[in-house]
DNA sequence: TTACCTTGCGAAAACGTTTTCGTGTTAAAA
DNA sequence: TTTTAACACGAAAACGTTTTCGCAAGGTAA
């Protein structure tokens, strides 16, 4: 077992200095052919390569990206990790993940713990427990500190930084139009708590879409899901919820759901109570996932291009890091959603 | 913007000399508890944090795990880096994810970015053209030069390291027991070409199952899928194949697929082909997903506990790094598979 | 008074690089 | 012969830590 051999080393064996070796592997003027010679084919020979933390340390910079998720068993934020990882590969950097568990702890926690000299800036998608606190100090230290940030799907407005985002009210617009256009006269919103900023934006296009078709709102269409419910654990719980709607209003021909496993609980439910999928009642979701496409019927959704917000995102973080220049110049990017039909609308 | 400080501002502003400042931080018994309040209330004022990078640098040592995997946009990947981020982050470690998106040549590249003094230790899954090509170099290199690694799922038995495991055989074996004792006559299996370890595995133990109760094998309810099918882009053909099986063999009664999708795509063939799951026909998948769940039928299907793969594998690796007595003792950690019954089944 | 011990702190090395600046040697120009 | 310039290389600083060792001042024992 050898360890890995470094420039020292390189200029004991041929009795020269440090510099001229580092010099002679970078192809300087300054040193002769004969000397770059001999130390390149040395330097071959061993497989001599630069260690990194070294390299970090003296150009404080890391050639890193820190990505902080709330999770990563989900095929939204992994589609996200895959676009990040492409164009930092490509540009040169390497990604390092956090996870935050969708806890305001972790994720200060882990934002700190990387902050301290391991990467260059941060992409990021706020927890739950963060947006639901609503404190964001974290965010501006690590801003204050020079460290930029690029946040993604979940974002918040007050903090200034460039931002990649879902156009989710005009994506939700475009579901609840089709449904409308479909022939659906009472439409049913499957959401979560308005502050989650993505759950919050979809019902407010579901309600504009009404609007639009000059269709009056009913508030006991709108089922909102508190977020304990959220995870697959609870599963009973949500679908007694969905449940209890669709037999209150039994004239619902139409169900709006911001993200897939809404949708597919519902229409499990629907199934359950003998209602004919996109005959008797219409559904789309709101996601990039596996699920809808596998579903039966199949779920009509809206796409929200995961990969390419990754991309987007690395994309800004890293022309913020090479560009000294354009500081304070914040961006929001937004990503424009496209419906993609199958079985579950007519 | 207030760059991160250091303890050379602190000793200048405290006027003092760095070692007193470190010392001070650190509560040595060297320092006078005078000078100890001093520095630490100044260091606490000014939030400060030691970097990370100079202390890897002087550790050699960075407290960090390389994970090198195939693909994240799947749900047993990343259910393992669910399980090795927690592990990783309880013992204090970071980890850096690299995807080799199944290729030989990002492979090798991502492990010698990394490995030149980014990470301690590797945690990884084998792509299919490494598996394909046989070539093995960038692991006997990286063990030779002192850094360890653990592989999971897709392994290779002639490189010397720790390595984490589905019990594959006795698992399609457990899945196609169950088929029989539910009365399955004609069982067909849905698996890969022989190169892909885990699937020929898996079809080892199907052959198994099916001598152990003096089931004569029939050939024509083999289907070796080629691997270009895999994906979700080639669906049609993939449904072709089924549904030419199906055709061909009438009388089958049972089918074992390989994988999520395969089983997925079977039930499909099958409703199509107006049969009734599971009265007609029972199905189990092999895999850790989110389909199963939540298809219809949900599918019974043999369950490989992707995260405590990751968990483990974390362990071992800290293990590992942490004790350099029990150098060359490598382990092979063999996790049991567990079926899980649903509709799919009698 | 001398010898010795304790206390409290600083200098310096080390981790592995890159880069600036200085310097000795040789050859060309004056 | 003297001055100058080019050439080839080395010393040292810097990035931010930790740690070993040395040392001065003051106190105590002989």
């Amino acid at each position: 077992m050898k360890r890995k051999i470094t420039l020292k080393q390189i200029a004991r064996e041929l009795d020269v200095s440090i510099s001229t070796v580092s010099k002679a592997l970078r192809n300087s003027a300054e040193i002769s052919d004969d000397t770059k010679q001999k130390v390149q084919a040395f330097a071959k020979l061993y497989n001599y390569r630069p260690n990194n933390i070294a390299l970090s340390l003296k150009n404080r910079k890391t050639k890193t990206i820190g990505i902080i998720i709330p999770e990563i068993v989900h095929y939204f934020f992994a589609k996200v990790i895959r676009g990040i990882e492409l164009v930092a590969n490509r540009r040169g950097y390497n990604v390092i993940i956090g996870l935050s568990n969708e806890s305001f702890n972790k994720e200060v926690i882990n934002m700190e713990m990387l902050a301290n000299g391991s990467i260059d800036g941060f992409v990021l998608s706020i927890s739950k427990d963060t947006l639901a606190q609503q404190d964001y100090h974290h965010f501006y230290e690590t801003i204050n500190q020079g460290m930029p940030i690029v946040m993604f799907d979940r974002v918040v407005n007050e903090v200034n930084c460039d931002k990649v985002i879902v156009d989710d009210l005009k994506g939700s617009k475009k579901a609840v139009n089709k449904l409308i256009e479909n022939g659906c006269k009472n439409i049913a919103i499957i959401t979560t708590k308005d502050y989650v900023s993505v759950g919050k934006l979809r019902t407010q296009g579901y309600l504009e879409a009404l609007e639009d078709h000059g269709i009056e709102p009913q508030s006991d269409l709108i089922l909102k899901i508190v977020e304990e419910l959220d995870s697959e654990d609870h599963l009973e719980d949500l679908e007694a919820e969905i449940e209890q709607l669709f037999k209150e209003n039994k004239k619902i021909d139409g169900v709006f759901a911001v993200n897939e496993l809404y949708a597919l609980t519902a229409m499990k439910i629907a199934r359950k109570l003998k209602k004919k999928i996109p005959e008797d009642i219409q559904f789309i979701g709101f996601t990039d996932g596996v699920l809808s496409k596998h579903a039966t019927p199949s779920l009509t959704t809206v796409s929200q291009h995961a990969q390419t917000m990754g991309e987007q995102a690395a994309e800004l973080l890293i022309d913020k890091l090479e560009n000294e220049d354009d500081e304070e110049n914040y961006q929001t990017v937004v990503i424009e959603t496209e419906l993609i039909e199958r079985e579950s609308t007519k």
